[in-house]
Parts: structure tokens; C-alpha cells; sequence
DNA sequence: CAGGATAGAGACAGGTCTGTATCATTGTCA
DNA sequence: TGACAATGATACAGACCTGTCTCTATCCTG
């Protein structure tokens, strides 16, 4: 057959990413991720030393597909990067209108873990600013006139849309990140396309 | 004396209101309330009915402070919407650059009681539409050509503040929150202060 | 077929958490 | 003083959670 059975490992990620995204990480338990992907618990503490290990393998992942789909989004708007820029938050406010949306997950892992010794959280932080220099190097490459300024009000609008969109639902008016979005871009860059 | 000793209610729900905020809910045990409030634990639960009942009294006092808050906001602006919307930003970036800010008390709520029949996650979500709603009504007062739409980018820049706050500190360029506002302010009023 | 690695099933230990029960103490007001 | 209400201290029950141990079954490879 095509599709052999997945590995332990990929089974546990598999539910442990289903489980912390919906119901929360301090929510879930060991149990339910054991019965969630058909493994034995002594599969799970062979493949993951520790239930925060495990945390830090489903925001690696988790950033790692982000990163792949940031890509992808790229390879689709080869040499413009104002044309990349405004398609990520077309698609950030796609996403948030999804039923099961629930916020962003590292946002989510640094309310949950507030210890600033937990790995998990340093690893969502991480993420936040790995994103910031993402941004930053795309308004550098749109020709924003102060690309520090234009990363900082597009992250805090990319927050913003994570969270009105989780505490307000799309009837928030989410739909009008991706023009706001467009306009904080243009005015930053000059308006010639 | 003046400060003749506040009752075990009182003392409770400001150790309650520390810890949670500065902590996480999830990662307060009730005994750690006990020790902080030095009351006993039969205090407690002779004034709370179980834990979820205590978060619920929790995020309801912060509604009611929040509201206290924008109503001597309000008295400082007079007749001026418009200034009154601008001063709010201006205050939410200060407290942002505090050392003690954790993020918003409603949206980290939120974000850790995903159960949507926990009834602390609906005053969390409550709390954001009754903002919801004064911003309307400021935006309205202020003349916007869209109050509905102002309100809503507002509001998404309010939450984005918090947000980045929290996951990237106030080096996040949160400090440029305040303009922005006041960008989007002039814009959808018209620049006539 | 043989042998070793991988995985399933379930019991169990130790800790933490919520919530209850019991009893002693304090303070207040008549 | 005496009665009543509020509070402190502490032990305890039951649930849940993490992590370990043991035994069995399966699969792959040589």
C-alpha cells in the first residue's frame, strides 16, 4: 500500500499537534494524546523524553511548516516583495475565517507557559521574532522607506488578527486586515505597484 | 487605624488577581491563592464556590476596573471623542512598556480556557465586545465616516498591541502604537482636530 | 527460521490539584 | 459575660497527571 502506516513518533506528533492547537496545551494530557493517536504510552517516552519535550517538537513542527508555507507563498510572488508581503495577510485573513481556527499557536504557548525558563516558550518567542526579521527583510526589499517601522506595524497588525479573530470571531471585521494590510504597505513604500 | 484589615473576600481575590495575571490561571493552584492571601482555605470556599467560580469574580473585577479606567479616561476628555480615543492609545502604550505587563488579562483568559461552556471564557469574550462596542460609540461620537470599520481596525491594532507586547517586548516598537492610532483616527474622522 | 528492534497493553508509583470535614480561635455586639 | 458569626489551621478524600515498569506481540532482516 501507498501509505504504510505512519511511524509512532510522526502518529504522536500528528495528535499532540490536533490536541494542543484545539484544546489548549495545559489542557491536554499525556492520556488523551496517547489514545488521541493509537500508541502505547511507553512508545510516546521512548520517542519524547518529557511532556514539555514533546511541547518543543510540536512548535518546532509547527514553525517548520509555517516557514514551508511562507515559501510556498514566496516561490508565488518571485522579485515582488510587495506583492508577497500583501499576500500573506490575504491568506492570514483566509485562515482566520476557518472554523477551526484558534488563534496562533506560539501566541497561544506563550499565554499558556508563562515560566520565562520553559523551552516551550522560548521557542514560541522565537518564532515571533524570526518572523519580525522576516518582514523586515521583505519591506527592505518592497523599498519601505523605514523598513523597521513598516515590519513593526505589520506585525502588530498580524497579532492583532490573531487575536481579535479568536476573542471576536470573523464577525470582527477580520476581513479588513488584508486592506489594511495593503494600505500600511503602499503608504511605506510609495504607491507605484 | 485607618486600613482596619480587608476582609478575606477582598484579600483572596487580590492574591487571585496577582497570581492569575502574572502567571496564568491554569498555572495557579488554589494553594498558592491560600498562601498569598494568608487566609485559610475554608475561607476560600466559603466565599468562592469552587476555582472556576473564583476566575470568574477575577476577570470580572478587571471588567470592572477596565471600565472605571475608560470612564476617568473619558472625564479627562470632555466633549472630545476624538481625544479621548487618541489618550486611550496613549495609555495602553504605557502600560504596555510596564515591567509588570503580562498581556491582556482577557485575551490570555482566553487563550487558556478554550472550552467554549467555560463560563470564564465567556466574560473574557464578553469583555472584548462590550470594547467593541465603546469604540463604536467613540468612533461614532468622533464623527467617522464608518464607525463600524474604524472601530474594528482599532480594535485589531488594540490587540495586536498586547500581543506583540507580551511575545516581543516593548522593543517590539509598540511604542509606535499611539501614532498609528492617531493615524487611523484622523484618517476616518478627517484631519480637522 | 532466528533474533533483535519496535510497539501495544496495562498496572503502578508519586505528585499535585480541587474540594470537604473537623476543630480551635478571634472579634463583635448585646 | 455570653452568644454568634467569621476565620485560621490542618487533615483528608478523590481525581487527575506525569512518568516508569513489565510483559507480550509484531515486524523486519539476515
Amino acid at each position: 500500500m501507498a501509505e504504510p502506516r505512519k511511524s509512532a513518533r510522526e502518529r504522536i506528533l500528528d495528535a499532540a499537534a490536533e490536541l494542543f492547537y484545539r484544546e489548549g496545551i495545559r489542557a491536554v494530557g499525556i492520556d488523551t494524546v496517547i489514545a488521541q493517536s493509537g500508541v502505547a504510552k511507553m512508545s510516546l517516552y521512548r520517542n519524547f523524553a518529557s511532556k514539555d519535550d514533546l511541547v518543543c517538537a510540536y512548535l518546532e513542527r509547527s514553525a517548520q511548516a509555517h516557514a514551508r508555507w511562507w515559501d510556498r507563498m514566496a516561490a508565488r510572488h518571485p522579485d515582488d516583495p510587495k506583492g508577497l508581503l500583501k499576500g500573506l495577510f490575504v491568506a492570514l485573513s483566509h485562515w482566520i475565517a476557518h472554523p477551526e481556527f484558534q488563534g496562533c499557536p506560539f501566541t497561544n504557548a506563550a499565554a499558556e507557559l508563562r515560566d520565562p525558563a520553559n523551552p516551550a516558550r522560548a521557542l514560541a518567542l522565537a518564532q515571533k521574532r524570526a518572523v519580525r526579521e522576516r518582514l523586515r527583510a521583505l519591506a527592505a526589499a518592497a523599498g519601505a522607506a523605514d523598513p523597521d517601522r513598516l515590519a513593526a506595524h505589520l506585525q502588530v497588525l498580524m497579532e492583532g488578527a490573531y487575536s481579535a479573530g479568536q476573542t471576536l470571531g470573523v464577525d470582527g471585521d477580520v476581513g479588513a486586515v488584508a486592506s489594511a494590510a495593503a494600505a500600511l504597505i503602499d503608504a511605506a513604500c510609495g504607491e507605484s505597484a
